[in-house]
DNA sequence: CATGAATGTTAGTGACACTAACGTTCGTGG
DNA sequence: CCACGAACGTTAGTGTCACTAACATTCATG
């Protein structure tokens, strides 16, 4: 994660120029960028991320439970587990009352993590926000909510 | 591109409930799949309408000006195009000014079938707005562009 | 005219969203 | 009580998108 392409701008087609759902796509990846490469810094991605912090708020959890709170796919969890496991942030260990099920558990040294993480994030939120004046970030914030809400469920 | 995992949106970690860069990537991600859903009507994707727009607003043009116009790397660009010529809907011929240029150039069926993805992304972006009244789009492109302009000429 | 830059091309990487299929384990209805 | 279907974890694979590296051809400049 380097360059990207967004820094020339060179001249656009016109009618893409002012298409909120375009608009909404350059925000969203620099956004991403900012966040990407924040937590890249410390080698974590955002499912990393996601996970641990889904795994501080609720407790120890099956990986089906993350995968619903994170919105992470099952399958696409087993290897984050395996990352997080293999760095000594969570524990994976077979559910005594569900044998099918993992119960996987926060480490101390994953919680510690997660604080280096939040400090990150919350550095790549302002610096992306950086251009908008407080009553902005609200307002935009009320818009954006208008959109998931009315979109994340059918 | 059927489902997808913001249907059901269980209990999320509160951290990152609110954060704008999060939401932000939810209203993208919703965005895209309208749009890709549309375009994929047709058997298009973002790139060929992409470059078919700035074809059709610019004139012919070499693959590094689209790239430059469309954002479009001029590796992935290489696909695009195979794509559009073998659908007629552009063509590709050597430049004669410059042998090391390809000049691409909008047929009319291109036309036609640029006005038909127009139509669909029209549709698309229409549903995605739904929420939101006039004033609030108002508001968010201004937003976006805000942070959009900020973040593109550092 | 030699050197360096631009152009198109091929190949490949990596993140992310998503599907299919399978074995194991559990819960339930018959 | 047990057969069957559902849930769980896992493996493997697909498709989109952004991005890099390397190369040959062609051009432009010094």
């Amino acid at each position: 994660m380097e360059s990207w392409h967004g820094h020339d701008e060179a001249q656009v087609p016109g009618r893409l120029q002012g298409l909120p759902s375009r608009l909404l796509n350059l925000a969203a990846g620099y956004a991403q960028r900012l966040v990407g490469d924040r937590l890249a810094t410390l080698d974590s991605r955002k499912w990393h991320y996601a996970t641990l912090a889904a795994l501080e708020e609720f407790g120890p959890d099956s990986q089906s439970g993350l995968s619903d709170r994170t919105g992470i796919y099952r399958s696409d969890l087993v290897a984050t587990i395996n990352d997080l496991t293999a760095r000594g942030l969570v524990v994976r260990a077979p559910d005594p009352d569900d044998r099918r099920r993992n119960a996987i558990t926060l480490t101390d040294e994953g919680r510690r993590h997660l604080k280096r993480l939040d400090v990150l994030l919350a550095d790549a939120e302002a610096e992306f926000l950086a251009p908008l004046s407080p009553a902005d970030r609200a307002e935009l914030t009320r818009l954006l909510k208008l959109l998931v809400a009315h979109h994340s469920n059918p």
